[in-house]
RNA sequence: GGGCCUGUAGCUCAAUGGUUAGAGCAGAGCGCUCAUAACGCUUUGGUUGGGGGUUCGAGUCCCUCCGGGCCUACCA
């Protein structure tokens, strides 16, 4: 038995997320975590929110809510979609807990007494009318560039040419559209990760096995230019870890608080404390998890994200970890997505373009979405979602290939031996043909799983699952039943202990249809199908079973055109 | 501008440099009647974006052009 420690990237605090996002860190996530767990494995699989920063401040203000107050709120609404969503973490932080104050603090500490900070005087344009610094891109103006007046401090959107702050012609306020700007100067906290990049550089290379867009991001960054550079992890903001040296006062850094993209790596480990604390349990046991020297030497480590995320997780937060001197553990593998788009745009949340998590929930049960994204990872490029292609890929997969597999034997059981498996006949060579068929597909299955190749073991499941409508179409017990019941009740039989099976192996994918699928076998046995003749003899004769309830309901065309329709979001008028 | 990814059947995607480039969906035909108008079998469909090169052999490696996408360090 292995122990593997899963995390997924950290959503935002703000607002609620997209099918993107979900697919992107989170669900897969879920979908290796579920599976670890059942070969037997010791799985944590954690997840938090991630409230810092300033778009936190700004939503909490537009709501007209303290930010504590809005985060709590919002963390709830993220709670509640992930249950929705049958993430199974073993514990749902929150990046504002005291755990990570605490331990964001203890790094950044151990970073100062390493030599790896540096503080850094700079000028920064400060908003009077705001009462608050502003970071370059809620700065507005005109680009100098193109006259384009809606350009950002960071970069103009029409022309792309990148843009300093003071670079625009008469700049404003994003928040506030107030001209009262000045440049003040102001005292940050630098990671000196320049002085790791060998060390980092190295530690890619050894990396062979990662995937390719996880690797070549890290690379750019670490040779761009004149490689690594260092990064500013402190913000002249509110709402954040307050800058501190261990449990020691920072002086000169007073009423500043560390940047969201140093505590939020850091969250992954505080939040298995956080773990550790709500069950009442000691320091041990989430350490075992976390340090080398207390027990994670022989833990697996993978991490989950969108690309977005990979230069946090390559560098930065390796190099707080490398950089404490101390033996935390790093990561193993980092397997990372590309984008999902939606119907030929972007997902967009000001425009309430494509479909967001609780919107999802309500029209349909999560497993259908679960499946459709799953079996349509971004894995190796951007990929897209249309209504189109997933009603068809669900009522195709679900609904005509699994769920009818299972009423159609279930019901002609019932018609023919009544509500239990029956007894008679035996096993010939189509039946070993079967397992033959379900053996190697399931080993294939697992190999799959194993790589996270996510695609491909949904191909793979969907097979196995077909391989069950090709037998049965073949062996006809509802012909042969007229000749030879005893021969029907053995196919009969086979068939029944198929749905179990599939259960079990389907249960990383759809969840609640697996439990439904072994609550109507009336069976609690869950156990992976490691001898699968054996697994389709779990279900003995004279075993009741209920006829279930239509498992996976078919997408109308109404219903495909009805939320085609109020999905499609705002065009913008330009 | 720079870097990376990507382009394969109408659609979504596979194919350690090695038989005749394969699946699913969609289309066509046949079969079955247990079932959610479901299932099974057969089948149509390709100048692998264009061009050049290396090789006994290229979807795969190299060069070049074209298209799509992402990143580019103060959004997170």
């Amino acid at each position: 038995m292995a122990r593997i420690l899963i995390t997924s990237a950290i959503p935002y605090i703000n607002g609620i997320k997209h099918l993107g996002n979900l697919v992107g860190s989170q669900l897969p996530a879920d979908l290796y975590a579920r599976y670890m767990r059942a070969r037997g494995h010791e799985v944590m699989f954690i997840c938090a929110t991630d409230e810092h920063g300033t778009p936190a401040e700004l939503a909490a203000a537009k709501a007209g809510k303290p930010v504590a107050e809005y985060c709590a709120e919002m963390w709830q609404v993220q709670k509640d979609l992930s249950d929705g969503f049958r993430l199974s973490f073993d514990h749902f932080g929150r990046s504002s807990s005291p755990q990570n104050r605490k331990l964001t603090q203890h790094f950044a500490g151990k970073l100062a007494e390493n030599g790896l900070i540096e503080e850094v005087t700079e000028k920064q344009v400060y908003s009077n009318a705001d009462g608050r610094f502003l970071p370059d891109r809620y700065i507005e103006g005109t680009c100098p560039n193109c006259g384009y007046d809606k350009a950002r401090g960071d970069q103009c959107e029409n022309c792309t040419k990148q843009l300093d702050p003071t670079d625009l012609i008469e700049p404003r306020s994003a928040i506030s559209g107030s001209t009262d700007l000045e440049v003040r100067e102001t005292k940050h906290l630098y990671l000196r990760q320049s002085l790791l990049k060998d060390k980092l550089d190295e530690w890619i290379d050894s990396k062979t096995d990662w995937p390719i867009l996880t690797t070549s991001i890290a690379r750019k960054w670490l040779h761009d230019g004149d490689g690594l550079r260092d990064r500013g992890i402190t913000r002249d903001l509110d709402w954040g870890v307050p800058v501190k040296k261990g449990d020691q006062d920072w002086p000169g850094m007073e009423g500043k608080v560390f940047y969201v993209w140093f505590d939020a790596p850091i969250e992954y480990i505080a939040a298995t404390k956080e773990w550790a604390d709500a069950h009442g349990q000691p320091d041990a046991d989430w350490q075992r998890w976390w340090r080398t020297d207390k027990g994670a030497d022989d833990v697996r480590y993978v991490q989950f994200m969108g690309k977005d995320n990979v230069p946090f997780h390559t560098l930065s937060f390796p190099a707080t970890i490398m950089g404490s001197g101390e033996p935390w553990k790093l990561v193993d593998y980092i397997k990372s997505f590309n984008y999902l788009n939606y119907d030929g745009g972007q997902f967009s949340t000001s425009q309430g373009r494509g479909v967001f998590m609780d919107k999802a929930l309500s029209i349909l049960p999560a497993d259908y979405w679960r499946w459709w994204l799953l079996s349509h990872a971004p894995e190796n490029s951007d990929s897209e979602f249309t209504w189109e292609n997933f009603q068809t890929s669900v009522n195709k997969d679900l609904a005509d290939v699994l769920g009818n597999f299972l009423s159609r034997i279930t019901k002609f059981c019932r018609s023919k031996f009544g509500e239990a498996v029956p007894d008679g006949g035996s096993y010939a060579t189509e039946e070993q043909g079967l397992i033959d068929r379900l053996t190697s597909g399931l080993r294939t299955y697992e190999e799959h799983m194993e790589a996270m190749e996510i695609r491909k073991a949904a191909t793979e499941l969907r097979a196995l699952w077909a391989a069950g409508n090709e037998y049965l179409q073949a062996a006809a017990p509802w012909t042969v039943f007229k000749t030879d019941p005893d021969r029907a009740a053995a196919i009969t039989r086979l068939s029944l202990n198929l749905i179990r099976f599939y259960a079990v192996i389907s249960r990383p994918f759809i969840p609640d249809a697996s439990a439904a699928m072994m609550a109507a076998m009336r069976t609690g046995d869950d156990s992976w199908p490691e001898d699968v003749a054996k697994a389709l003899a779990a279900l003995p004769p004279g075993h009741a079973f209920t006829v279930p309830e239509v498992t996976f309901r078919k997408i109308t065309d109404e219903e495909r055109e009805d939320w085609q329709a109020r999905f499609a979001g705002q065009r913008s008028a330009a």
